[in-house]
DNA sequence: GTCAAGAAAATTGTCTTACAATCTTGCAAT
DNA sequence: ATTGCAAGATTGTAAGACAATTTTCTTGAC
């Protein structure tokens, strides 16, 4: 064989099956800040085994997505503002450096895929459909992550906005906030469609400083 | 009471233990990359339960130190070289930020810790014990990234160090790499000392690019 | 009524056992 | 040499059990 290409379809195992449903439980925020999850009630609810729960847990909780405190148990994490700050600084290091890259390697179909993904966004934020702005904008982002040449790049950022999801959402409900974000988008997608990578760079910048401060207002009206 | 101090002392649980054993043996290169790990093997090695051990599988997996196929069972990750040079160049991103983050706000009392974990490699970079070349390195950089002011940047840059471990020990024994090594952390700290931002990101950079053409070096000669 | 101390209940940490599903290995047949 | 298949090994998952710890509840003192 010329090369070793990964034919394997990995067959979805119950723990994995319970990461991914609990991921997007938390994502969803079906679980309040700094609630408590308790092992027996879970298994009950997901029909599976307590170790298999466990094995889980440990997944979820070695990405930072929940707490775990030797016998305390599971709880989802009550983000301070100074973490997350912190996340959007990392994240502006990552972000702003894989869209420059992106804009000196992306295809032309996937540029193409990215316009799509900006249009569809477009009529997300001028609907009020609030999960819709959330998916599409998600769609934008990992084109332009999976064109940054990076895949550890692209796995790192993935996890940290994976950690601020909630206060993604709430930000993006903010009154205008949709709107502004596009231009944003915008400006991005524009200097990728020409190449020009320091650009591209700065609009990144803009866009994530917006939407730090985005965050921060949606922390503080919210509590 | 005042504030909210975490007193706190975790109880070690042997999921926790046995997850710090198995990482420490993968950084020590007691597991041969690629190899596969039979639980049950480890189990009785370890002294421990099935579940106990599979739970801390799972973390390591999702810290990305082991590999997990569902029905194949745990592998230590045969890492290429485009995996190496992506984590390196995504601790470039970090890394160089960090620098130059500690030069701006590190304190005096930390400085000369910082000085004195450069002399200890300075020793260790003389002799011929290449663990303390790694651990006085990773004293070195433990000190700025607890001093760049972002727990999280902290966090993941440990993170992608832990992944490539094997390299940079094998790297740093490779014949002059400790000396010039040496001389660009040098360059580092006298940078931070001065407070000097911009020479502390041009030092890091160097050092990092340095760091990993030594490392493919190795990896080339290794195989 | 409030608070503290102790008892009861709930929850987690861990192990053992069990078995089905899947993978690997060895051997026979072509 | 390759294919096919059976036997053995390994993983995935569940259930049950019990000690250690935390939480909740009760009781008694002030």
């Amino acid at each position: 064989m010329s090369q070793d290409i990964n034919l394997r379809v990995s067959p979805r195992t119950v723990q994995q099956e319970t990461v991914n449903t609990l991921r997007q439980a938390i994502f969803s925020g079906h679980f309040e800040p700094g609630s408590r999850l308790v092992e027996s009630q879970l298994c009950t609810q997901l029909g599976i085994s307590r170790p298999s729960l466990r094995e889980a847990l440990r997944s979820l909780a070695a990405e930072r997505l929940i707490d775990l405190v030797p016998n305390r148990g599971p709880s989802i994490p009550n983000l301070t503002w100074e973490e997350v700050t912190a996340i959007y600084e990392v994240r502006e290091m990552l972000e702003v450096n894989a869209v420059g890259r992106c804009s000196q390697r992306i295809s032309k179909e996937q540029l193409q895929d990215l316009e799509k993904s900006l249009v569809a966004f477009e009529e997300a934020a001028s609907s009020n459909d609030s999960l819709a702005r959330i998916t599409t904008t998600e769609d934008f982002y990992s084109i332009i992550l999976a064109n940054c040449g990076n895949p550890i790049l692209e796995e790192i950022h993935r996890g940290l906005v994976a950690r601020i999801s909630l206060f993604r959402s709430r930000s993006m409900s903010l009154q205008g906030r949709a709107i502004n974000s596009l231009a944003e988008m915008k400006a991005i997608y524009e200097a990728i469609a020409a190449g020009d990578e320091k650009a591209a760079r700065n609009a990144s910048r803009k866009h994530i400083l917006n939407a730090m401060s985005a965050a921060k207002k949606a922390m503080e009206t919210a509590t």
